[in-house]
RNA sequence: GCCGCUGUGGCGGAAUUGGCAGACGCGCUGGACUCAAAAUCCAGUUCCUUCACGGGAGUGUGGGUUCGACCCCCACCGGCGGCACCA
């Protein structure tokens, strides 16, 4: 115990009478937000003679709930890398923006008679106000708000860019509609749960309309082929794989007997199985079901469709995995042996998938099997291996029954069969996909208007590029159409147009989805303000791509990839200079209540930000956010571990400030090398760990060398100094204000991160491990160059070795010089 | 059902290349300071056993590889997330 702790205790004395020098959170906290707000402290400017950093986080839907605890999770981390990165010389780009089309706003304005946009904007203060009271380095001035006409001409520009390269197209499609919900409007399929709406529940129903439709399919194998460059969560790169759901192998074509313009296509990824086919089935919907039914099975047929077509997608899938379906009549040829097939129709084969037709091979696949099996249907065996009486046999084997196949495994089968059937021009080699176009319109107001008119003479054309941005236009009076349209057709003074020959015409009254803004507005915020592109060419170079993207993983598959879909498009456009938008990705875990449960309101379990920050300040919520467990992982919010922050950041104030609020006297100039090694080790473990975003380690070695500085009599001044960089990323607000007391500049944002002497890391004397057995029975401290022999003398004279040994045999003794010794008796 | 992740003290979590399991924090226990409490500082804290010295067990379970396994391999069990008749 130094004297320091003895000073420490006198001063404790007078502590009550005068406690106006303690961590005072509010003051400071407010003091420095004030003073980067002023001096404009995280302005980025484009600088090409400094390397760039783009860390980027998901801007979020200003909800009227407010901030959540689980937003400042992820913003600190990112804040935290770059203010790190500042000090280690980047020049970064740090900004923040809100994505602030979406349903609440228009729902609350359909009941309130309001104007969404005030709604909108009024919740965005409230959401700046909170970001802000956290002392995040954003560039204020790059703020971006996606109904900001300004932003949103062009989100318009780009939707015009996809129509010219026959990207954006319309058609009538199956849509699921939801007729209760807002008055009736159409939701993605990814919006629909269970045959209901994924907000208010409501019924969703199968209806054809007309809707824009994203060509994104024509990307799909960049989609997956990219991903392998990119340094993001492999769950993530996995979960897009699946959702584009790329299936390799052949198409075969069946005709149908009887038939002679009548042509089956199915798809299959085991055309190796050919000669195992038992029978086809199409989907209900499939276009050839009329034209083969034979006339006694017509009446069956036609009752089946009807039946199906009634039938939701949850009972279809969910519920319903028993098999139905009804012989056609019809009979199909086998093109590899000329064997008659039934054709039947059968909802397990869906009209969406593949060419909504498939060859049955019941022997080796389990669908195929089960209805074979309920329908009485011939099961062949065509691979060793199983009694495909018993069950189907899915695994690998020697082809059987399958003439030039014979004796041949898949893999090898396959292609060989592909080969037969491109000779034979019985089919082809072909690649399906999962993922389905996607549908780009809402029937919704508070959306980007979709910038196209239709014409009364039936023309279809865009509004002309210097007419964007399409305003939204005003109004107090929203009104449900009823007919599916948006409320936009309500409007008659915005809907109706003329042109400059007195065609008449009329707006699209569709709008585009809250993904549209969504899949682009990372490039607005390298050149936020230009009218004339959408970033300037030189901005876009400078900092793109995003170095670090951080968000929740629920947008793991749709934003994600929309973005990158958008981006590529633009890439091939030469808008932007990389295939990729996002080069490494994080994953935020989810803040859980106390209870371990997700935290919501039903619950009871919600914890406000705005509280933590009134009782315990910004510094103390960023630390123990950072501090509970790896950024990646969901852990429970906890009250006690909160409370552990704050005092650990009184304690470093209490370590260097003194109760007269200056600097101790032990912070000095003269060095006792006490500190040397712990302060080294900790300058490389926290600039590794932070780089790699282990905030938690990194923070637990601070807390080391903060425990071993209150044991030291003298403090070195620069591993103070070293101390209050190093923990300025994580608790910016108290650092500065321990920073000015070594009056060395106006600001730490920019002053140079610590670097460490490695010469300071490496002892002469290292101390090893004696085991026996592999059991710890001993330490040895020797000389780091110190030879195996040497080192293996010293173990065995060691007196409990010799205990343990007691004169058995040594079978066998390994060395690793300066880690440990193992001896096996 | 399939795919991915995950399992370590009373709790949150460490262990970077296969080399002393449990860093750091919370909680708890004890001590110092105080009339007292709070705060602070110091020390201890995986479990079982022992007055103690010590001994034994131990990273979801069972096996394997290795001088040595939280770490690598095989099988299984539990938790979380995603997909779900995708041919």
């Amino acid at each position: 115990m130094g004297f320091f702790i003895f000073n420490n205790k006198t001063h404790n004395i007078f502590r009550k009478e005068d406690n106006n020098m303690a961590y005072e959170h509010t003051a400071i906290e407010n003091k420095w937000q004030k003073y980067w707000q002023d001096n404009k402290t995280f302005k980025a400017i484009l600088d090409t003679s400094k390397p760039k950093y783009y860390a980027l986080d998901m801007f979020p839907y200003p909800s009227g709930q407010g901030l959540h605890v689980g937003h400042p999770e992820g913003y600190t981390a990112t804040d935290a890398v770059s203010r790190m990165h500042r000090m280690q010389g980047f020049n970064v780009l740090h900004p923040m923006g809100w994505d602030a089309f979406g349903l609440p706003a228009e729902q609350y304005a359909l009941k309130t008679g309001n104007n969404p946009k005030d709604f909108t904007n009024k919740n965005i203060q409230v959401f700046k106000k909170q970001i802000q009271s956290l002392g995040f380095s954003y560039d204020w001035d790059r703020e971006v708000n996606t109904t900001d006409p300004k932003f949103y001409k062009w989100t318009q520009w780009i939707f015009e860019q996809l129509y010219k390269k026959g990207l954006a197209y319309e058609d009538k499609i199956m849509v699921n509609w939801a007729p209760d919900f807002m008055g009736g409007t159409v939701v993605a399929n990814e919006e629909v749960i269970d045959g209901k709406t994924e907000r208010g529940g409501y019924p969703v129903y199968r209806k054809p309309m007309r809707q824009w439709v994203l060509k994104i399919t024509e990307y799909a194998d960049r989609l997956v082929d990219d991903l392998d460059d990119l340094d993001w969560p492999e769950s993530i790169k996995e979960q897009q794989r699946n959702w584009v759901g790329r299936s390799t192998g052949a198409s075969v074509f069946f005709n149908v007997d009887g038939h002679e313009d009548a042509k089956v296509e199915v798809f299959t990824t085991r055309p190796d199985t050919l000669f195992g086919a038992a029978y086809i089935v199409l989907a209900p919907e499939h276009e050839l079901v009329e034209q083969i039914t034979i006339a006694d099975q017509a009446d069956s047929i036609k009752k089946y469709q009807d039946e199906v077509s009634r039938r939701s997608d949850l009972e279809r899938t969910d519920l319903n995995k028993d098999k139905s379906g009804v012989f056609t009549g019809a009979y199909g040829i086998n093109p590899v042996n000329g064997e008659k097939l039934p054709i039947w129709i059968g909802d397990y084969v869906l009209a969406s998938y593949g060419t909504g037709a498939i060859m049955a091979v019941p022997a080796h696949d389990e669908r195929d099997w089960e209805f074979a099996k309920k329908f009485g249907l011939n099961i062949k065996p065509v691979i060793e291996g199983g009694n495909v009486e018993e069950a189907p046999y899915i695994g690998d084997g020697a082809h059987i029954n399958s003439d030039f196949l014979d004796g041949e495994q898949k893999a090898e089968a396959i292609s060989e069969m592909i080969v037969w059937l491109e000779e034979h021009q019985a089919g082809e080699k072909k690649v399906n996909y999962r993922l389905r176009d996607w549908i780009f319109s809402r029937q919704r107001y508070w959306g980007e208007p979709i910038p196209v008119i239709h014409w009364e003479d039936g023309e279809t054309t865009l509004v002309p590029e210097n007419e964007l941005p399409l305003q939204l236009p005003d109004t107090n009076d929203l009104e449900p159409s009823g007919t599916g349209e948006s409320p936009l057709a309500n409007i008659d003074d915005w809907v109706n147009v003329v042109d400059e020959n007195g065609r008449k015409g009329k707006r699209e009254t569709n709008t585009m989805p809250q993904w549209a803004g969504s899949s682009w507005y990372w490039l607005r915020y390298t050149d936020p303000d230009n009218d004339m592109e959408l970033a300037s060419q030189e901005a876009l170079k400078y900092w793109s791509p995003v170095d670090l993207y951080v968000g929740g993983a629920e947008h793991a598959v749709l934003h994600l990839l929309y973005a990158r879909f958008w981006h590529k498009v633009l890439y091939d456009l030469g808008v932007v200079p990389t295939k990729e938008p996002f080069q490494k990705l994080v994953n935020q875990g989810m803040i859980l209540g106390e209870n371990h449960e997700k935290m919501s309101k039903s619950k009871g379990n919600v914890v406000n930000p705005d509280d933590i920050v009134n009782q315990y300040g910004a510094d103390t919520l960023r630390l123990y956010e950072m501090f509970m467990g790896p950024l990646e992982e969901s852990v429970p919010w906890g009250e006690k571990g909160l409370h552990g922050s704050y005092k650990w950041i009184q304690r470093i104030w209490r370590l260097m400030v003194d109760e007269d609020g200056k600097l101790r006297d032990e912070v000095t100039s003269d060095n006792d090398g006490k500190l040397d090694k712990i302060y080294n080790q900790t300058v490389k473990k926290v600039t590794d760990d932070f780089d790699r975003m282990h905030f938690n380690t990194g923070i637990s070695q601070l807390m080391v060398f903060v425990n071993e500085a209150y044991k030291a009599d003298k403090l070195p001044v620069e591993y103070m100094q070293g101390l209050v960089k190093m923990i300025s990323p994580i608790m910016p607000h108290v650092s500065e204000e321990l920073w000015s007391f070594f009056k060395i500049s106006d600001t730490i944002a920019y002053q140079t991160w610590p670097t460490f002497d490695e010469s300071k890391l490496v002892e002469d004397e290292v101390e090893m491990v004696i085991q026996i057995n592999g059991k710890v029975k001993g330490h040895l401290k020797v000389s780091k160059d110190l030879g195996k022999e040497e080192i293996k003398k010293l173990a065995l004279a060691n007196e409990k070795v010799q205990e343990t040994i007691d004169g058995k045999d040594i079978r066998k003794l390994i060395v690793i010089p300066g880690k440990i010794v193992n001896i096996v008796i």
